[in-house]
RNA sequence: AGUCCGAUGGUGUAACGGUAGCACAGGAAAUUUUGGUUUUCCUUGUCCAGGUUCGAAUCCUGGUCGGACUACCA
């Protein structure tokens, strides 16, 4: 009877509360460090630690990190940056796969004591061919009926390193007819003679994800073990693992579908080509689907913890709109970020009836939204600079902006009428003319009189010269899931995903910190760049407002 | 091909045998010192065929379509 509707793993944790299968429930996010985290994994993220914050629970952030030959330490710092920006709060509980490599060696020798797992010398490829097919079963290994005290020497032989990498591996020996492939006597530990990031060269033999996994989430008391679909089938191997070895703790493994956004990929290897192909400037461009990238790009992470709200958890794959993300930074960013004025496409807009040489301050609102948000206070004179599409000397229908004898207001100043522009030789529009009311002074008549339009503007001789970063996305199909195998997904990217232009902006923007978040009126939400300086200042575009005018103007 | 999983407007989701609802997108209007915001209204949907039932998106059967799986990766 909630309000909110309950995903289903919400409703299996409301059963075992119900039930008294468990009193507390405990998550975890179990990363491989291997990358950086994208939006979807903060779909994972928000799912776990939101589950453990609305019941009371525990959440575990915890490095998947069995396998040194991929893994490393810079994407263990981004990894753990990126989980506590989100909001998700792990306390004290960190840990770490390799912290466990004697536990689960000892639990791989307890499934050799009970005969439950064994040493293999079968190649690569023999094991590949006997491993048989859909149709056909497996075939049992040479070595599968081996006694425990061979095994156990065998083992210790491959843990002391005495082996070659790849000459030997245990396998768990359960069934070569199994149906689940999964069964057919996976390999549980392999050897590797690399340095681990963490344990360094105290280990040759490595467990594998599958055996690991379920271990880690037991020893940590994990009570739910959600991830991907894609870990549906491995689901009875994950139980036999726990059952066999008898762990005190039951974790129950749920799967959910991963996220996919349209114009947008997700996967691991494609975003690490993007970078190492230097699509993009690294990890955190501002195009990146990254965590990193889009706090860059001006994403607050409190939308995209609503994002991850809004889409939902559910069984089945799905494509999920990227107007779903951008409005979600919009709904935000317009609550929360103070205006400021910002000429893009500047045009100089001369006032002829204002005095030469006056300058005086106007008093502006910060956020409408927000009149806690104060106000500020913004140079005006006779000669300022608009954008260059709020003047058209033959205008369409409905346009409300500048044209010869339409009245329009200066946000914040006066009335202004336009009288004409000027033209260089080649029929450019150079200056635009107007003349002012001055008894409209704040952008108000006191005679009643309305205007249509409302423009932005800075004054010339005070603006700033900033760079902006105008993004777009990153690529122009759809379904990049959904291409044909001989289609490069690269070529689909977006050539114009960065356009990167001068602006003029008025002074009280200069003094803003890097990574403020403002709205540039009537433009879109910016916020200031990691490599922005005094010196050269730089804008990022987060997301340009909705524009009904531009739809019009399309029709 | 086999096994498993799934299928609700254009998109993402809700409804748990009893009025198909919400959000986004799209459209129309009102308000507006941002052609923003806000408000109102509108368009569009239960994969197909059978069955059970007074009643089916929901349960059953069979199809169709989509996804996952054939690593000493996670």
């Amino acid at each position: 009877m909630s309000e909110t509707p309950r995903h289903f793993i919400q409703q299996i944790i409301d059963a075992d509360i119900a039930s008294g299968k468990h009193q507390k429930i405990v998550t975890r996010f179990p990363p491989e460090p291997n990358g950086y985290l994208h939006i979807g994994h903060a779909k994972s993220i928000c799912l776990n630690s939101g589950l453990a914050t609305e019941f009371n629970g525990q959440f575990n952030l915890r490095m998947d990190d069995t396998n040194p030959t991929k893994e490393e330490i810079e994407y263990v710092d981004s990894i753990k940056e990126d989980v506590r920006w989100l909001g998700a709060e792990w306390n004290e509980h960190y840990y770490q796969a390799s912290d466990y490599f004697d536990r689960m060696h000892a639990d791989a020798i307890k499934l050799i004591k009970l005969g439950k797992a064994f040493v293999c010398y079968l190649s690569l490829e023999e094991m590949r061919l006997q491993k048989g097919d859909f149709k056909t079963p497996g075939k049992n290994s040479p070595t599968r009926d081996t006694n425990v005290e061979e095994n156990l020497a065998a083992f210790e032989k491959m843990t002391r390193g005495e082996f070659d990498e790849g000459k030997a591996v245990l396998r768990a020996k359960i069934d070569m007819a199994a149906t689940n492939e999964y069964l057919r006597d996976p390999v549980i530990y392999r050897i590797r003679k690399v340095e681990h990031h963490n344990t360094g060269n105290k280990w040759c033999v490595y467990p594998m994800y599958d055996f690991a996994h379920p271990l880690e989430d037991a020893y940590e008391g994990i009570t739910h073990s959600i991830c991907t679909l894609e870990f549906e089938k491995h689901r009875p191997f994950y139980d036999w693992v726990i059952n066999t070895v008898n762990t005190p703790a039951k974790p129950q493994q749920i799967e959910f579908a991963r996220l996919n956004i349209t114009y947008t990929v997700l996967s691991k290897r494609k975003l690490l080509e993007l970078v190492n192909e230097k699509h993009v400037s690294g990890w955190d461009d501002p195009r990146m689907p990254t965590i990193s990238g889009l706090r860059r790009r001006g994403y607050s992470s409190s939308s995209i913890r609503k994002f991850c709200e809004v889409i939902g958890i559910t069984k089945h794959n799905s494509l999920s709109d990227v107007a779903l993300l951008e409005h979600a930074v919009r709904d935000d960013l317009n609550k929360t970020s103070p205006r400021f004025m910002a000429v893009l496409d500047p045009i100089k807009l001369v006032i002829t009836n204002y005095p030469e040489g006056q300058t005086e301050n106007l008093e502006a609102q910060n956020n409408p939204e927000d009149p806690a948000a104060g106000s500020r206070s913004i140079p005006f004179s006779k000669t300022l600079l608009i954008e260059r599409d709020d003047f058209i000397e033959e205008a369409p229908k409905k346009y409300f902006r500048l044209t010869p004898g339409q009245e329009v207001r200066l946000r914040w100043a006066y009335y202004v009428t336009c009288t004409h522009c000027v033209k260089d030789a080649t029929g450019k529009v150079t200056e635009v003319h107007c003349t002012y009311d001055p008894a409209t002074k704040g952008g108000d008549s006191a005679d009643g009189r309305k205007v249509k339009g409302t423009i932005h503007w800075v004054s010339a001789e005070q603006a700033g010269d900033v760079e902006v970063r105008l993004y777009d996305r990153l690529f122009m199909h759809e379904n990049l899931n959904d291409l044909a195998e001989d289609d490069d997904w690269r070529k689909h990217l977006n050539p114009h995903s960065m356009q990167v232009i001068r602006g003029k902006v008025e002074p009280a923007l200069l003094k803003l910190g890097q990574g403020s978040r403002v709205q540039f009126e009537r433009t879109g939400y910016f916020c200031v760049d990691k490599e922005s300086t005094s010196q050269k200042p730089i804008f990022n575009r987060t997301v340009s407002l909705k524009d009904s005018w531009a739809k019009q103007v399309v029709k």
